[in-house]
DNA sequence: CGTTCTCTTGACTCATCTCAAATCTGGTGG
DNA sequence: CCACCAGATTTGAGATGAGTCAAGAGAACG
């Protein structure tokens, strides 16, 4: 369970942040911090905040120290979705294009660390470090953005909510390093809308399949933004994932 | 045409490849190049051949010559989505993943540029004009992927529809550098399957709304392999994308 | 304690899927 | 050149999952 929010701190050295090993600057090592910290400087974002419009142009990126951000792009007509969620160590902005191409908001409280983009840019290609780093990132996205696909295209409601409950729990089992086997209660970062908007569903629907997976006893609502999971293979069978995932020789 | 039947050669030489300037060697110099063909070698897939199991090891990768490659992933009761479209240029192999996690299909005939892995990665991490190209394309394939996924979560299937031909037309009329303004006439790569598979549909449906779009006067087949457009325009008002992309101040 | 926002639930509609059959196409062998 | 076959595509009829519209129940906030 996730404790009262800590104060941050600006982090003054690179050395002491929270998301030092898993950000763009994982691979750096003291010289090349030192360069970063010259340049970098932090802000906080209040809930539901906009950090960047689709289509402005974009003269800082950075890293998200904590708190989670949404991608999102609109149709003419206000249909909305989803196409990114970030959390801590995920990064902000596209190197190489001076403007966005979609909406990023806060969820809830969202601290950045952030670069001038000409800044960044010109370190970047000094540092193949940071390049590596971006590269391999990127990559990871790219496979997560394709699982994302699958979801949207070929999954049910239901399956839809059973596997964003299920990345959700994964991650906060991650870092509060319980184990997955037993009952595991997990916060919700995101508004029902939100849920909505990334799996390419309605408000109605969204709530009807939470109501459904409950009165199905796959899962516990403590409260609306707090869910238990008695049994986590129960909630990937839900998925429609291959549940041998990584099992196949 | 030509009297002499042009058969394709292996481009012994680099500097005479037809993807040079978009591939991956992109930023390469000459002796960078050399080192390239000295690990290179070509295959070519006839249609429907599957160039990579989703699972397996990928011991090589490498670039597209010339056809189309599809990579999709399957759920376990059948249901597959395509998640990206390969064309001529494009990058087949994920650095620094021992396995793919999707299969790999020829669409039509393909021909591929092909390095092992271990070469090719030990190659990159010396060649940072590599490096930097490969992140170019990777943030490019994410974009692509982002539009993809507003197309699958929130698109009508009339608008899908529009919008993939829009794309195939785009496409067509850059590399035969027709205007797109007035009636063009483009083939399609992909079967009705391919398509459903591409836009989360059913073949039914895909069939069904090429014909409303066709009873419309928004396209005309010339057989059920080539549409004409007379009007892009129409066809872009039917992709529910806004029509005054890029053109907002 | 209203006000406002979020969430839940119900009743009905409609877009897309499913199942089924007809038609078209290209390729093969006679 | 034609008959035939297998696969691809189109079309129809009916089922259904998710959307829409509407109302009410909680929660959060000042």
């Amino acid at each position: 369970m996730l404790q009262a929010p800590v104060i941050m701190q600006d982090h003054e050295r690179c050395a002491d942040c929270p998301i030092r090993h898993r950000a763009v600057c994982a691979y750096c090592e003291p010289p090349e911090l030192v360069k970063l910290d010259a340049i970098k400087s932090y802000k906080t974002y209040k809930a539901g905040e906009t950090i960047a419009w689709a289509g402005e142009p974009m003269d800082v990126i950075g890293s998200v120290v904590s708190g989670v951000a949404t991608l999102s792009r609109t149709l003419a007509d206000g249909r909305r979705q989803m196409v990114g969620l970030l959390l801590p160590s995920d990064f902000i902005g596209r190197p190489g294009r001076p403007t966005v191409s979609f909406d990023v908001v806060a969820a809830n409280e969202v601290r950045i660390c952030r670069f001038k983009t000409s800044e960044f840019e010109a370190l970047v290609s000094k540092t193949p470090a940071l390049e590596r780093r971006l590269l391999e990132m990127t990559l990871d996205d790219l496979d997560a953005a394709r699982d994302w696909m699958l979801l949207l295209g070929r999954k049910t409601a239901r399956e839809k909510i059973a596997s964003l409950l299920a990345i959700l729990a994964r991650r906060d089992a991650n870092l509060t390093q319980q184990t997955v086997a037993d009952g595991l209660i997990f916060s919700l970062p995101l508004t029902r809308e939100a849920m909505a908007d990334y799996l390419g569903l309605t408000i109605e629907t969204v709530s009807r399949q939470i109501s459904a997976l409950k009165k199905a006893g796959v899962i516990v609502l403590e409260d609306s933004r707090h869910i238990r999971v008695p049994d986590f293979v129960a909630l990937l069978d839900e998925s429609g994932d291959d549940s041998d995932g990584g099992m196949v020789s």
